[in-house]
DNA sequence: TCGCCAAACTTGTACATACATGTACTCATC
DNA sequence: GATGAGTACATGTATGTACAAGTTTGGCGA
């Protein structure tokens, strides 16, 4: 239930464009109303529609360009930064019941390499979280959360089999405001393997993730191993736009 | 070698800012100069300063907010669309030599499948490509292509082991103007696991990816496999700013 | 009928201004 | 020294204007 706050007129304008074209009032090819027109349309002037038509166009919604009218391209998916850090979140959205079963959570000092990846300094205590997530109760992912003390306190102090640790940590009052994703392919180890139901060595697309807050104070860190039939990941990117996104070699043999 | 033209004002700011932060004249946690300050800097005004800072933002290198002065994030990697789309390229950038071993290139008629994935009807001839794709002469990824006619007949025309076929239909007039990627992780296959020297079974990290026109035509659709090892994504995203990505679930047991 | 050109319209870039809203610091006061 | 009000300054949002640089349209002339 997030606030609602009196909405910007960008965010409004965006919004109703959004809205409209997932609900099929502007089909694939078919051409937005002009600038000029959603002006009038949102009595407001060049610069909200222009925020707003910019937004859309870096989800990947929208193409435009000098002289040409802005065209609806295919209808792609694309989540808020919200929907796709809580796979809770994210399972509610598609419909899909959420479910976990946590197999330990522990507090104990970082080993040398856990501390790195966290930023501490070794030996600092950290929280760590393992649970099976499931889809409408079928095993889907498995999830290694790490977090350094200050946050993981919170942690310790949830039932983890209630529900979505992002929520909770959000309560506790914590900013969560950037993350860092290194998506890449693993097989199945003997822990993996027991709780997907599957055999030792099966393809698994894993999801390195760490969290900042705003202050850049790193939150967790975190690794999720989904089965790829259940899900996978989808990107856009278009010529000219700004990307978030890289490709990047590994010169070196990490594991 | 692309066309120099005038560069914008706010891409000139843009790269100064990117620049100066990549070669650490900013560090992670620093301020950087305020907007004021940059207007006097570059003889501009707030427009296209806050233009090029939006683009950082989404790029994932710099955080700012209300009365808050603007921070560096951490040094994330980004990539433009042009060197994310050709592995050339992305090898040129990253100082490794690219090297490809075609093993065959075909024409013939689209059977089902295919022809939906390329959106064009049954039987509509299709051009394909399959090649051994190689980092400093290791085999990396194994790389599958499939172009409708009209765009695969300048691939036809190209020797494909000498080089980007990106740049050459680039060079064609093709506009390549947006693409959409999946990636989820597969098991090698017998002609994979030949080519990239590794086991049958062996995780590999799978990149499916179409790209498309400024007007929507489908120009590819294609079948990147990377030794994970070797190659892995980074997507950054912010809150509260628009996201390009997403995780999708897939419902139904395709393969 | 065909081809060319000018006009109208589209989105992209830039400037100037105003105010909203949050942060951080100064300084007087207790 | 701690506290709190006030102030200066930061970025966020919105308006209005102007021009640049493409595309589309329609009419005119050959």
């Amino acid at each position: 239930m997030t606030q609602q706050r009196t909405r910007q007129q960008y965010d409004e304008i965006a919004h109703y464009l959004r809205t409209a074209i997932r609900e099929g009032h502007f089909q694939p090819g078919d051409e937005l109303p002009s600038e000029a027109e959603l002006t009038r349309t949102f009595t407001s002037s060049r610069g909200p529609v222009r925020q707003a038509m910019s937004t859309l166009r870096t989800e990947g919604l929208i193409s435009s360009g000098r002289g040409r009218r802005t065209v609806v391209l295919d209808n792609v998916p694309t989540q808020s930064f919200d929907d796709i850090i809580s796979f809770s979140q994210w399972c509610h959205n598609a419909d899909i019941v959420p479910g976990q079963r946590t197999q330990w959570v522990t507090r104990r000092p970082a080993e040398k390499s856990l501390a790195a990846s966290l930023q501490i300094p070794d030996g600092d205590p950290v929280v760590s979280v393992f649970r099976l997530r499931l889809m409408d109760d079928v095993p889907t992912m498995v999830e290694r959360l790490n977090y350094p003390l200050e946050f993981g306190r919170h942690v310790l102090a949830f039932d983890t089999d209630s529900g979505s640790i992002y929520q909770e940590l959000i309560d506790q009052g914590v900013d969560i405001s950037r993350t860092s994703r290194t998506i890449d392919a693993i097989g199945a180890n003997e822990d993996d393997a027991a709780l997907l139901e599957v055999p030792v060595g099966t393809p698994l697309l894993r999801v390195r993730r760490r969290a900042f807050t705003g202050a850049g104070a790193l939150i967790e860190s975190s690794d999720d191993r989904y089965l790829p039939w259940k899900a996978s990941f989808t990107m856009n990117s278009t010529r000219g736009n700004p990307s978030s996104m890289a490709l990047t070699s590994n010169h070196l043999g990490e594991n």
